[in-house]
DNA sequence: CATGTTGCCTACCAAATGGTAGGCATATGA
DNA sequence: TCATATGCCTACCATTTGGTAGGCAACATG
């Protein structure tokens, strides 16, 4: 593997285990093989690094994301893309953890990210679920965007979190590991607290 | 008000805004405004008032606690919960922030707090929803030990990131303000997922 | 062959870090 | 009154931090 890719993904582990602060670059080069200004040959210091390693997750998720737009009908993209989302953390919990780091630690930076890549699917879903609402397949007492947050927060946080929750979620054989069960429940609750409970119990 | 208790305030802030790495010494000993040895009179390192901080924030959780216990209806102590743990880390952002940090950077020793505090709560909890699910209170398809950690997950995680969420979940008049939102719509869900939908829609 | 350019290195630096030594004034209590 | 404890200070220290200067070998290219 290239050396700058290395470098990139030691710094994820690392920042996402012990956040950016708590990470010396001494550390990152270490764990790479290599010397410190060797690394800071590849970039031009600590700082630019974080932001690469920011926009290498940013990347992985725009892989995941042109085919839920392809799914037809609400319900469907619903679905898709609640999937979409806990796979992608639940797939490596780095993501999660170094996510809420950044939010936590750079709030602004977040915040501008958020606004542009995060509000239009919020808005999206948002004009969706009051059509959805009117015609009776959604509980109107729903606050969409609010709702879109707080699912988001307990994916983000839920799989950033859910190894050490462990001592809580224990792996159960009937109801599967840990990561597992907090991913079904995750899902679960998301479904019920959004749909009528009118027809079809599921 | 007591010197050691304007560490204490000014500790806590800073770890929350900026992690345990990312604020000095010295830097809390300004805000205080007195000098750094002063800071390490009171407390002999900066691990140790770390500990502080955390035992503060538990001592403020413990005092809540008792009332919770009062409550007669699986029901109401359900409620009574609810809007004590919502409350609790609205009231003060900062606690959540912090608990999420702290999770985050020293895992092992979240567990064993996790084992001590929540561990016990959530058996408990659990028991009464498998108990709620045999009588058709409750949907059959919960996982209550994962339930709640969704839950807690959801308030913790929801109140240290709702202020950097604002972007997404504005105020809004008829709404009432991001935080307001946020808590409202956090016991929505919960309920809403929890409870079965046959009678008396609330 | 000469001339970069790439990628890594050793050696170094100023600044900041957590923490210690020890002095000095004020209060406390025998 | 005298001894001791409290609470804060200045001065200092070793270590770690992010980052720079500059050398040196390998390789590509005119």
């Amino acid at each position: 593997m290239d050396v700058r890719t290395q470098i990139l993904t030691h710094a994820t582990r690392l920042f996402a285990e012990q956040g950016y602060n708590g990470t010396s670059v001494q550390e990152i080069a270490e764990a790479v093989g290599i010397r410190k200004p060797s690394l800071l040959y590849h970039f031009k210091s600590k700082d630019e690094l974080r932001e690469n390693v920011l926009a290498e997750m940013l990347a992985h998720w725009n892989a995941v994301l042109p085919g839920l737009l392809l799914k037809e009908s609400t319900e469907e993209r619903f679905d898709a893309t609640m999937e979409a989302l806990t796979e992608f953390f639940i797939e490596d919990p780095d993501r999660g953890r170094l996510f809420l780091r950044e939010t936590l630690d750079r709030p602004e930076h977040m915040q501008s990210m958020l606004a542009q890549f995060v509000q239009p699917w919020v808005e999206l879903l948002g004009g969706q679920l009051e059509r959805a609402k009117k015609q009776g397949l959604v509980q109107d007492d729903v606050d969409p965007q609010a709702y879109a947050v707080e699912v988001i927060t307990m994916a983000v946080a839920g799989t950033a979190v859910i190894d050490t929750l462990q001592v809580i979620l224990p792996d159960d054989p009937a109801r599967g590991g840990t990561r597992k069960r907090h991913a079904r429940e995750l899902i679960r609750i998301a479904r019920s607290s959004l749909y009528t409970k009118n027809e079809g119990e599921k």
